[in-house]
DNA sequence: GTAGGAAATGGGAACGTTCCCCATCAGCGA
DNA sequence: TCGCTGATGGGGAACGTTCCCATTTCCTAC
C-alpha cells in the first residue's frame, strides 16, 4: 500500500485550469460568482480525480470542524442510545458529525472529554455532566447544552425530562392506588448535589402527610445489579414498604427480579414503578410500570439548542427546555395487598 | 462573549523567551534535546497562558488527526454499545478519540458516514458493513478493521463472534433436546450476500437428517417488534415449529412475547432460543436462552487490531479473529411438550 | 469606439502546527 | 589560539484550505 495523496484543491485547479480559488468557490457551493461554464468543468475535475475537501485544512482556516460532542455517562444503560440517537439525527442532517464519548460515570474521563473538545476544537458540546461545574465548563469557551434538568448550570442552555415531574408522577401513582409505605431506590451519581428525586420523594411525603421513614430509602449506583442488591436490602427491613420507586428503569428491573427471587409476589405484595421506559421494561414480567421520558425528543431538542448556537443565535438568556414524562401504567403497580 | 482567541504556540514562546520551534519540543514530550530549564520555563508559560495544543493544525501537517470512526449498523440494540464500549476504551487508552456513527440499517448513511471518515481524514475506521463492498472499502484507503465474521471483505482485519458456530450451538441444543421441527426468523441486513444463519441451519438440518421446511424459516429486519410479527406468522402456519431460533435476542424476545399473547406456554409448547445474550434477555419472563456473544471483547479485539495497523504494523496478510460464543441455558428452552 | 462598471477570476497571505536544516555556543584537546 | 564536537535553539517552509483584494474580461450605454 503506498500514499497516493488524495488530490488536493491545487490538483483540481490545475486540471480543470482555472485557480484554486475558483475551485474553492465551486466546492463550497454558494453560488458566488462563478460562470457556468467554468463550473462545470470544474465539477468535471473533481469528479476525475475523486477529490475530497479536506476539512481539516478547512477546519484549521474557518475554526469551524464540523464535529460536535456528545458526552453520556453511561452507554449501556438503553436511555442513552435511544438520547444520542436523537442527538446524531439532527446534527448529522445540518452536516455535523458527533462524537460520542461515554465517561462510565468517571469525573476524571469526563475531564479528558472536555480536553478533548478544546483541544479538537470540535464546534459544539451535549453534555450529561458527572461532576464539571457550570464555571469551569464557562471556561471550555465552547457552545455547550446540557442534558438534565438541575439548576447548578445557569449559563448554558439545557434540556432535561421533569424530574420532579417524573416523581411526582410515580408518587402520585402509587399514593392513589392507596400505598403509605413507599420505598425509595435512588441512583447515586457521582455530583455531590442533593438528589432531585430524592428531595420531591420528601416533599411528597409532607404533602400527602405521609410520615417519612429513612429506612425506606436506600441509593445505590445507576445499574440493574446495585438495583436488585439495593431491593434486597429493602425487603430485610423490619418493616418494608408496600411499594417501590425506583430513579430509573435499570434499578426497577433489577428490583423487580431480586424481589420475585425473593418470593415476593409482583404487584400482589409489592408494586414496583421505574422511571425511563427503556425497551426492556415492557418485557419484563410482569411488565414494568414506568414514567416514560421522551428520549429521543430530548436528543432532538438538545441537538436543535446547540444548532442554533452554532448558526450564531445568541439569546440573551439561556433556554432551559423541561419535557414531560408520561405515566406508563403496566402490570407492577397495584393497590396493597 | 468575545472570542478570546485561544493562545498559540507563538503566545507561549513569545512569553517563555523561546522559539515556536522549541516549545513545540516540549509540547510533543518526546525528550529532544532541550534543557531542563528551558522546559520548565515553557512548561511555566504554557501554565499560566492555558494553552492547548491545536489537533486541527497538527493535524493537517501531520496528516494524524487521532480520531477514529466506529460505524454501526443500530445504536438501539444493545448488542452495539456493548461493543463500542470495548472500542472506545481501548482507542481511548491511546489516545484516540472514536467519533460513534450510527446508520440504522441506512446504506445511503453508510455512504456519509464513508465519506465523512475521508473529508475528516479519520485515522481509522472499526465498521460492520451494511451494503458497502470491499473495493469501495479499499478505495477509502483508510485503516479498516470490519465487524462481523463474513468473508467478503478478504482484504481486511476482521473481529466477528462465530456465527456459524453460534448457530450451530444453538440448533445442537434444540435437537439434544428432541426437536425436530425447528423455526427459523432469520434477520435481514441490507446486504444481498446470503445469510449465514440460513445456511447454517439448512446445513445442520442436512448434517442431523432432518426434513427442510421452507415454511419453518421466516426472514425480517432485526427488531423487537418484527420479531414478534414473525413469530405470529410462524404460528398461524400449518404445522407450527416445536421450536424457534431467532437470529438475535431482540427478535427472539420479540417472538417470545407474541408466543405468550398467543396463549402459547414458553417452554412447554414452545421452545425460543436467541443469539447474543443482551442484557435485556436475563430478565424476560421466562428467561431468554441464548448463545451469548463476546460483546465487550469483540470491541477491544477490533480496536486492538485497528491500533496496530496505525502503528504501523503492516501484517501481510489481514487477521482475521472470530470469537467462540457461550450457550447460555436459561428457561425458554425445554423438550417439545 | 470608448468609458464605465459589473461579473468573473486569480494571487497570495494566513490559520497553528511540525520538522528539516542551519546557527550558536561552551568546552576541550592540540 | 584554533578548530572540532555535541548540545541546544531558531528560521522558515509546508500542510490544504479560505478569503481579501487586485486584476482581467465582458457587456452596455453613450
Amino acid at each position: 500500500m503506498s500514499k497516493p495523496r488524495q488530490p488536493t484543491i491545487k490538483d483540481v485547479a490545475r486540471l480543470a485550469g482555472v485557480s484554486k480559488t475558483t475551485v474553492g468557490r465551486v466546492v463550497n457551493g454558494e453560488d458566488l460568482r462563478v460562470a457556468e461554464k467554468t463550473r462545470a468543468r470544474v465539477l468535471a475535475a473533481i469528479e476525475m480525480l475523486g477529490y475530497e475537501r479536506n476539512i481539516v485544512a478547512s477546519s484549521l482556516r474557518t475554526d469551524q470542524t464540523l464535529m460536535v460532542a456528545l458526552s453520556i455517562p453511561d452507554i449501556m444503560n438503553p436511555f442513552w442510545p435511544e438520547v444520542a440517537r436523537g442527538v446524531q439525527d439532527t446534527c448529522e442532517a445540518q452536516g455535523y458529525t458527533v462524537a460520542l464519548l461515554n465517561s462510565d460515570w468517571d469525573a476524571g474521563r469526563e475531564l479528558v472529554h472536555l480536553q478533548t473538545v478544546r483541544r479538537n476544537r470540535f464546534d459544539g458540546l451535549v453534555l450529561n455532566p458527572i461532576r464539571i461545574a457550570n464555571a469551569e465548563l464557562r471556561a471550555l469557551n465552547t457552545p455547550t447544552v446540557l442534558l438534565g434538568s438541575d439548576d447548578d448550570y445557569p449559563d448554558f442552555d439545557s434540556v432535561g425530562s421533569d424530574s420532579v415531574g417524573a416523581v411526582d408522577t410515580a408518587l402520585e401513582h402509587l399514593i392513589a392506588l392507596g400505598h403509605r409505605r413507599i420505598g425509595l431506590i435512588a441512583g447515586i451519581s457521582q455530583r455531590s448535589r442533593p438528589d432531585t428525586r430524592y428531595h420531591c420523594y420528601i416533599d411528597m411525603h409532607q404533602r400527602h402527610n405521609l410520615p417519612f421513614d429513612p429506612a425506606l430509602v436506600v441509593r445505590c449506583p445507576y445499574s440493574q445489579a446495585e438495583g436488585a442488591a439495593a431491593m434486597r436490602r429493602l425487603l430485610a427491613g423490619a418493616a418494608p414498604p408496600t411499594a417501590v420507586l425506583a430513579g430509573n428503569d435499570l434499578l426497577a428491573i433489577g428490583a423487580l427480579i431480586a424481589a420475585k427471587q425473593a418470593g415476593v409476589a409482583i404487584p400482589g405484595d409489592l408494586s414496583i414503578i421505574g422511571i425511563d421506559d427503556i425497551d426492556a421494561s415492557s418485557t419484563t414480567s410482569p411488565p414494568l410500570t414506568t414514567v416514560a421520558k421522551p428520549k429521543y425528543e430530548i436528543g432532538v431538542r438538545a441537538a436543535t439548542l446547540l444548532l442554533e448556537r452554532l448558526r450564531g443565535d445568541r439569546p440573551e438568556v439561556p433556554r432551559k427546555v423541561l419535557l414531560r414524562g408520561e405515566l406508563q401504567v403496566r402490570e407492577t403497580t397495584a393497590p396493597p395487598g
